[in-house]
DNA sequence: GCTGTTATGCGTAGACCATACGCAGAACTA
DNA sequence: TAGTTCTGCGTATGGTCTACGCATAACAGC
């Protein structure tokens, strides 16, 4: 029950003053030999190169020829390292959509500029996530997407679980990329021929009649066929954006 | 290029086998003492009472009785375990929908029984997907959802795609829900305090000028209000829904 | 310029973790 | 009974994060 006189609102954690940049240093001590821009880029540095596997506190030391501990100085734990590596992973945001674009053309954009990062930058999606968007390339995407909203008769929240629809949708279609691309090369195999390959085992594994349906899409071809990754993207962004234009007209009527 | 002879179609790895019960025991050396269901079951525990984290092998063991070492003469490493327990975890599925519902409520069904595994279950979120479902399990899920989709015109690939769009989507609200509980019991806070809180912390750091729409958002009070979680589920599986129902009546028509 | 304060760099060490390896002994086959 | 094979598991290796404390560098005030 101490009375703490804390007349700035909320508290903020570390972590999240570092990413906005509001840390002030001490006038007194030594001048610092790193910063935490400087520990971040090398953490997405190593990130890019090895995956987030590779992410140690004394790799990244390594990295910047420092000694491991000396990174606690800068970051609290490895956990605000994480959140700082996906904000600057992330990069800025595409920018608001171009005047002539309706909230449909600016929200593909959007979702592809999302699913564009992630292709290149799929560690980010093994980060785990461990709360609502607060760093400032982070809202800076949600602001965007947002204005693509803004001509809609939606009302508040729903443009933002609408949004929300959309993230989601993005980095499950990106995971499931990213880890046929990961199982093809841990099994050595081509990256066409990992769905294939699973299609077999799973003919093998299963009764068909005990999984009709399944067996089905089995001999269909369904998993047999190499797919253009981007169509299937295309296919679920669609079905997705067709059900918001739904509300939407429902909310104009 | 070795001539192995292998005549019985595509490698089956042992984790697999495992899961579908085609280990057969060899018949010399000493009778085992654990089995792999129950090691799995100890895992499951563990995971329940204190989350994914706390399963470790020695924990598992712990639970058992049994050394360390011991479970890996069952288990061929720790990735082998957590997918066994996600094949567990999930348990059987639903089953096939009742004859009178329509494909609309028979994924309804199907979206909100996941929706409840992963709600008392929310470590099955946090286990690594490594790839498409293989197990049996998994693989039953799968099937009852295709059957919901049996009397429409879709064709196979699309019924995949649209299944694989929503379980993205249940296992993406699920994992915000769970951010949020698992939010409020590291911060210390009632849970239905996790989101105005932040909206507040949003509010302090964001410039009105520079992120107007969300700003917008923030005074509507979309983030201050406590809402439902379940209602939040329904808005997004029902926009999804609606866009599947476009392409179902263009594919009748 | 000197002194006290404060922050930095970082070495050491502790508490975990997964798992490779090898050995004693149990249960079967011949 | 001898040989084979598999089980349980102790030991050890190399990795992780990070709490703690010490020497030192840079500033503030006198």
């Amino acid at each position: 029950m101490a009375a703490k006189t804390d007349d700035s609102g909320p508290v903020i954690p570390p972590a999240i003053e570092s990413a906005w940049g509001l840390r002030e240093r001490p006038p007194k001590g030594p001048r610092p030999g790193l910063s935490v821009p400087t520990i971040v880029d090398a953490a997405v540095r190593v990130a890019d190169a090895d995956g987030l596997a590779a992410v140690s506190m004394s790799r990244v030391a390594k990295e910047l020829g420092a000694a491991t501990m000396a990174l606690y100085r800068y970051v609290s734990a490895k956990d605000e390292l994480l959140m700082l590596m996906v904000d600057t992973g992330y990069g800025p945001s595409p920018g608001p959509p171009p005047p002539e674009h309706d909230w449909r053309a600016g929200l593909t954009r959007w979702a592809w500029a999302e699913h564009e990062v992630l292709r290149h930058r799929s560690w980010l999606l093994h980060v785990p996530i461990t709360g609502p968007p607060i760093t400032p390339q982070q809202l800076g995407w949600l602001e965007d997407g947002l204005r693509c909203l803004d001509a809609t008769a939606l009302a508040e929240g729903e443009k933002m679980s609408a949004l929300l629809l959309i993230t989601g949708y993005v980095r499950n279609e990106a995971t499931l990329t990213s880890q046929i691309a990961e199982g093809s090369r841990a099994a050595g195999i081509a990256p066409g021929e990992v769905m294939p390959a699973y299609g077999r085992m799973v003919a093998r594994l299963i009764d068909p009649a005990r999984f009709p349906a399944l067996h089905r899409v089995l001999t269909a071809g369904v998993l047999t066929q190499d797919d253009d990754p981007d169509d299937e993207f295309t296919f679920g962004l669609d079905r997705i954006l067709d059900g918001i234009e739904a509300l939407i007209h429902r909310r104009a009527a």
